[in-house]
RNA sequence: GCGGAUGUGGUGAAAUUGGUAGACACGCUAGACUUAGGAUCUAGUGCCGAGAUGUGUGCGGGUUCGAGUCCCUCCAUCCGCACCA
């Protein structure tokens, strides 16, 4: 009998089925542990070989820690919402619920082909109505919840309206993008409409205008993560912004507890950065400064109130302490403050070059512009704004070495020397951060310090013994000079001294600013969670529990309506199973609604009274390795790091970060075949000849390509195109394509599937090989080259147990040697495996494999143990084996991994490698139990020494015992 | 520009704390065997060279008895972020 995988695997798979092997239990006495793999969307392509290389690892593990005796939770789901599902059905009318189920069914069945010991029991899907029921829940959840900064953590919002009631809104220090005060009878005395608005200016999930990446092509808002360089992530289509009525979520909330918890996770230096940089915290102060009233031209213009959201009470503007708030929104409370006092704040790190500032910029968007820009300028500021709305957030982005600017007219009065500073406006600031103003200081900045030599204006030097006269100087360490009272001062004290000075003359105060956004959390969508809720005289209502879940309703077509409203406003009032208030909320959730939570739900994945029950959250707790890709680190992973805090403060769960330790598997990448057709539309030409020709190249399915050699009948017959295709050829009549190294993608035809290779080599060999490939977070290029080399190790293997068909173990005592091969194999899988090191154990396994076959090994003792140290990796055939040794059948996946015993390998001679001048010129066995100073007697005795001499003395000899010996001439 | 990662044979790679560079595989060369199998076995394979006290881990320096590994400079490739005040 050879090894038959096809049969073994076949056997085990339904084995596994039959017995629930992989089932966890969620009561144990077995220590837990949680191995998760990011779940797939169920694409129309099905599983690539990039696919299961996340999955194998993460297998491995799962199988390595049952053997080592933990009750393991290792699950898998689909993340089932989302767009192709979407834009197959607006093609063809089909259902996306029914494309969904196809692409899970195929999804499903080729990674039941890979072996993986999934626990299907807790199988999630983001899109069934048991599953989106309770993501509406926490939904929820965030609408009726406030971020108190006092606790630190986000409450219910009864509390807020209970301190309402009480006291109106002054004690009250919340996240929120609400900034007047009222008293306790104002409260009351407000209308529904009215407290429902204030309400949503404080609850976690929240309804505002808000500019969003709107996506034409698409016909939805895109949250900012989806956005790469002004394209969208999904089909690249162009991205503008727009100002809509969407739900947001309050992640601003938890800017600072998202940055710091990064700390408590093992993650990689990357990944951790990335996120840093997205939250982008910066610290520093807000200052005022008044605009010149002495300049009749900056009051004469009134605002017009039309442009405003909030236009009816004057603000406070002691109320400023809004770290959190919007740039737009700030803003807007400038332009409410009386017109007799205009100022501009703005936000600065940098409070210690106060002294140097040379002129103000606003962001052309500004809504003072209008106010204070003098009749002389406007013609000009007026074409500014226009030229500057044109552009695209892309141009803005990709022209930025352009210096552009407009002077308004107008001067603002610097507060501590009354000097007058210009004020200009230029689209290098931004209006969506910070306050959407800036002093600049051209001589501490280099943005500013261009914008100043371009317009020609004067560059004050504060810094001592600098010289500024090339660039601006930014460095964070040297004097202050020509500033008042900090002069003399090191710049990191002149900080906390400016700033102590601005807070005590109530000019602003110290500040942090974050660039992270809220989350926009609409979509105008089908193929998404509906909100729980709907609206009467146009406030917001949440549905019941008992109504949940809100399912999507039937529509005619998946497309928006001809008014522009989502495609649910399609939907017959007949068509909601449940149907509240004048109408139902008719966007739908973005993708990372149903993955933001998903991990939780695996651990009681049935209950129908809770999202999870608490005590079996309490019992699986973080997720101990996550495995997946590193793209998702400012999506994904941040929006899941986000809700756990947030159902951590609401007391649900007792742990604030999901994923205690990830790995990021690199991505594998395909290798493209290319033919080079002429111009001619008509003739290809072979990769050798195409020089000289004028070819474009095309891309050709790999499956007619073997080793780079095309199967000319089957290319023909691949498309109706090609039919009569003509071929300059090879001097041999082959046809030879050329290759890149690209993505993967159908549209490529460059996918590899792992179907056929499970078909041709099995599932072991594939496991085995996907980790053989190199490291698991490197990024390489898929090649079948060597898989080989993978498949032969299993039948060499099997050599060991079987020859020509009889099982041919004995139960003779294992040599020493044999030992000593085993107990090395031991150490190094389990080290290796520790550290996350699954290629180097496939090298280990072969080691053992060959020195076991040479030491012709056929010991019972040795080979049941090797048996359980190949589980993790080639579970079917060690399954195979571990039952033909006389065991139970499934019982290897829960065996105890081998014990390293370190007195096998203890050996009676050491094979020192001797060095001259650190090169290495012969290896000297000698007894182990040798000190220092007998192992180099015994060296510099030996007649290969004497040659390496040449007669002269050593200098020096360094032996460090049981290592090496180096001598120095 | 900033941040992160990577650079080792013809190829994928290994070398965990500084201690025999290239394990293990693929490929290649030569041979054996045969019931011709994506088989097995033997020997070889970093480079130059007839030979070796030659040379060799992206380049150039440094520390050390000893550096792929530590430090400095530079180069290349990939991935993030990018007027964030």
């Amino acid at each position: 009998m050879e090894y038959n995988f096809i049969d073994i695997e076949r056997k085990w798979r339904k084995h596994w089925a039959a017995n629930q092997t992989f089932k966890a239990e969620d009561t144990s006495e077995k220590p837990k542990y949680y191995v998760l793999d990011m779940f797939p969307y169920p694409s129309g392509a099905g599983l690539h070989v990039g696919h299961p290389l996340g999955y194998i690892a993460s297998d491995i593990f799962a199988r390595y820690k049952r053997l080592r005796g933990y009750n393991v939770l290792h699950p898998m789901g689909y993340d089932s919402f989302g767009l192709p599902a979407e834009q197959y059905a607006i093609q063809t009318g089909q259902h996306p619920a029914i494309t969904t189920e196809q692409n899970i069914a195929r999804y499903r069945d080729q990674l039941d082909k890979i072996g993986f010991s999934f626990d299907w029991s807790r199988e999630v899907r983001t899109s069934s109505p048991e599953y989106y029921k309770w993501t509406q829940w926490i939904f929820k959840q965030c609408f009726n919840a406030w971020y108190n900064n006092d606790t630190d953590k986000a409450e219910s919002i009864e509390t807020l309206v209970a301190a309402f009631e009480q006291n109106g809104n002054a004690g009250i220090n919340a996240v929120t993008d609400f900034d007047e005060t009222f008293t306790a009878e104002a409260w009351k005395a407000k209308s529904e409409k009215e407290q429902s608005d204030v309400l949503m200016a404080y609850r976690l999930a929240y309804l505002a205008d808000s500019w969003v990446n709107w996506c034409p092509a698409l016909g939805t808002v895109l949250a900012n993560d989806e956005v790469i360089n002004g394209l969208s992530e999904r089909g690249g289509h162009p991205v503008e912004q727009k100002l809509m009525r969407q739900w947001s979520m309050r992640i601003k909330a938890y800017a600072e507890r998202l940055l710091t918890g990064l700390e408590t996770v093992e993650w990689t230096d990357a990944i951790k950065d990335i996120q840093r940089n997205w939250i982008g915290k910066s610290v520093g102060c807000s200052v005022k400064f008044a605009v010149d009233l002495d300049n009749p031209e900056s009051v004469r213009e009134t605002r017009s109130d039309s442009e405003r959201v909030n236009s009816e009470t004057p603000s406070d503007s002691e109320q400023m302490d809004s770290k959190t708030r919007s740039g737009s929104e700030q803003l807007d409370s400038e332009t409410r403050s009386d017109s007799e006092k205009h100022t501009i704040e703005v936000f600065t790190t940098r409070p210690d070059t106060i002294f140097g500032v040379g002129f103000m910029v606003l962001a052309p968007e500004h809504p003072l512009v209008d106010e204070i820009t003098t009749d002389e300028f406007r013609a000009g500021v007026e074409a500014y704004k226009t030229a500057a709305s044109l552009k695209s957030e892309r141009d803005r982005q990709s022209d930025v070495k352009n210096i552009t600017g407009q002077f308004t007219g107008a001067y603002a009065i610097h507060p501590f020397t009354n000097e007058k500073i210009p004020v200009w406006i230029g689209d290098y600031v931004l209006a969506s951060y910070g306050t959407g103003a800036v002093m600049a200081v051209p001589c501490g900045d280099q943005r500013d310090y261009d914008f100043a030599k371009h317009f020609n204006i004067d560059i004050k030097n504060i810094f001592e013994n600098v010289d500024i006269s090339e660039a601006a100087y930014a460095e964070k360490s040297g004097k202050i000079a020509n500033s008042d009272f900090l002069s003399g001062l090191e710049i990191k004290e002149a900080m906390q001294v400016a700033i102590a000075k601005i807070e005590e003359l109530g000019l602003g105060k110290g500040k942090t600013n974050y660039r992270l956004r809220d989350a926009i959390f609409s979509r105008q969508r089908y193929w998404g969670e509906p909100f729980p809720v709907y609206y009467k005289n146009d406030i917001p209502y949440l549905v019941e529990d008992v109504h949940l879940p809100i399912e999507l309703p039937e529509v005619d077509k998946y497309l928006p309506t001809e008014d522009g409203e989502p495609p649910l406003a399609r939907a017959e009032q007949s068509a909601w199973k449940h149907f509240e208030g004048d109408r139902m909320e008719t966007n739908t959730m973005p993708g990372w609604a149903g993955s933001s939570w998903y991990f939780l739900r695996y651990m009681d994945p049935n209950n129908e009274q809770e999202f999870v029950n608490r005590e079996k959250a309490d019992y699986w707790n973080q997720v101990d390795l996550y495995i997946g890709g590193s793209e998702h680190a400012t999506g994904h992973l941040l929006y899941a790091r986000f809700w756990t805090k947030f159902l951590y403060d609401r007391g649900f769960i007792s742990f604030d970060e999901p994923f205690k330790k990830m790995i990021n598997q690199g991505m594998i990448l395909g290798r493209s075949s290319f033919v080079y057709r002429l111009s001619d539309n008509k003739t290809y030409v072979t990769s050798s000849k195409k020089e000289g020709h004028q070819v474009i190249p095309i891309h050709v399915d790999i499956s007619l390509v073997d080793n780079d050699k095309l199967d000319i009948e089957a290319f023909k017959s691949w498309r109706t195109e090609y039919t009569n295709a003509h071929f300059i050829l090879e001097e041999d009549g082959s046809y030879i394509c050329g290759s890149e190294v690209e993505k993967m993608s159908k549209s490529k035809f460059n996918v590899q599937t792992p179907d056929e290779l499970v078909e041709k080599f099995g599932a072991d060999t594939l496991r085995m090989y996907e980790m053989f490939l190199g490291p698991l977070e490197q990024t390489k290029p898929w090649d079948t080259k060597g898989i080989n080399g993978v498949h032969n190790f299993l039948r060499k293997l099997w050599r060991l147990f079987y020859h020509e068909g009889q099982l041919i173990v004995t139960d003779a005592e294992p040599s020493k040697e044999a030992l000593k091969t085993f107990h090395k194999t031991i150490k190094k899988v389990e080290d290796d495996l520790e550290r996350f090191s699954f290629n180097t154990n496939v090298s280990n396994f072969m080691i053992c494999v060959n020195e076991l076959t040479d030491q012709k090994c056929h010991s019972k003792a040795i080979l049941e143990q090797l048996v359980i140290l190949l589980t993790p990796y080639a579970p079917h055939v060690a399954e195979e084996l571990w039952e033909a040794l006389g065991h139970t059948a499934g019982s290897v996946s829960f065996a105890a991994f081998p014990q390293f015993n370190p007195e096998y390998l203890v050996e009676a001679n050491t094979n020192y490698p001797v060095s001259f001048n650190g090169k290495m010129r012969f290896t000297a066995a000698l007894p182990t139990t040798f000190n220092a100073k007998e192992v180099e007697e015994a060296v510099m005795t030996m007649p290969e020494a004497q040659k390496w001499l040449e007669g002269k003395a050593p200098k020096k000899v360094i032996v460090v015992p049981g290592k090496i010996v180096n001598v120095v001439l």
